[in-house]
DNA sequence: CGGCAAACCTGCGAGC
DNA sequence: TGCTCGCAGGTTTGCC
């Protein structure tokens, strides 16, 4: 499901549940997640207050009382919601719960389980291999056409690619990517590296505003993206062209034809959805 | 390094 | 109704 915006969204609302308050019960179902929960996770993480919770590219992180984080990524169908919605912590791809002091329970569910919850030591969150070498936020106001020039600049691989890339940039995945190159103009296929510039600053302006907008919808509900109490994200009813094959392009109006409209191709195994008039 | 395919795992919709 | 196929918002690994 979910790229930057939709775990901000989650972010956002289990914040107030979290923030402050101490887990009185952690209960791991099933540890066999993409990599798994360390053996000893619910009895480091139970009686620890949580005091922020933030996040870092798609990853969550709880930040506890004794300086140890959780760290949770949603995968492709993973979802942190408050148990009542659908949820139960019982159900069978319910994997991990939380119980905070005022008796709030909240579940991590992932039938695919491509996510993941693990937990970092004290002061070992910086060289922690999954965050490490992350690139910067794109949200962040440092993040600007000379940086992404500079990341983009040794880059030979297509700029859709590049988007992808984590190391290159945090929280982007195929819904955004598409979006924002739609947005900006440039073509899926272009070289990363030719992207600079006006593209550039174009592309960083796209950026921003396609996930600052989806943030503010609440992210995307396609399959399996759901807010933390259940609601649905409504930005995919504002997506240009991800999944609008053979739709007219809403930039510059061209309609199916030889060179117009939206059109699907496959890079690196991914549906890439693009205007081949209008992104050059 | 790059590009690609496959792998991880489950669910859903389309088509027959 | 029921089966098979293809596809899915992510990431990693291995091969050429």
């Amino acid at each position: 499901m979910p790229e930057l915006p939709e775990v901000e969204t989650v972010r956002r609302g289990l914040a107030p549940y979290l923030e402050g308050r101490s887990l009185v019960r952690v209960d791991v179902r099933r540890a066999d997640l993409r990599i798994p929960v360390p053996r000893d996770f619910a009895g480091r993480a139970t009686n620890r207050r949580v005091e922020r919770l933030w996040r870092r590219g798609k990853y969550l992180l709880m930040e506890l009382d004794d300086g140890a984080t959780i760290i949770a990524h949603l995968g492709m169908s993973g979802r942190l919601v408050l148990a009542g919605n659908g949820v139960n912590g019982q159900g069978r791809h319910d994997h991990v719960s939380f119980e905070t002091e005022d008796g709030t329970h909240i579940v991590f569910n992932d039938p695919r389980r491509f996510g993941l919850i693990t937990l970092a030591g004290p002061g070992d969150l910086e060289n922690h291999p999954l965050l490490a070498a992350m690139g910067p936020e794109p949200l962040d106001p440092a993040f600007d056409g000379a940086v992404i020039s500079a990341a983009l600049r040794t880059r030979s691989a297509s700029i859709k690619a590049a988007l992808l890339d984590q190391h290159v940039m945090a929280g982007i995945g195929n819904i955004y990517a598409c979006e924002a190159l739609f947005r900006a103009r440039i073509s899926p296929r272009r070289k990363a590296k030719g992207v600079a510039g006006q593209r550039a600053e174009r592309l960083v302006l796209a950026l921003k505003q396609v996930l600052t907008e989806a943030i503010e919808a609440g992210g995307s509900s396609l399959r399996d993206h759901r807010r933390p109490d259940g609601g649905l994200g409504y930005f995919q009813h504002s997506f240009a062209v991800y999944g609008r094959e053979g739709e007219p392009c809403p930039g510059c109006n061209c309609d199916r034809d030889e060179t117009g409209g939206i059109r699907r191709m496959v890079q690196g195994g991914r549906s890439t959805f693009f205007c081949s008039r209008r992104q050059r």
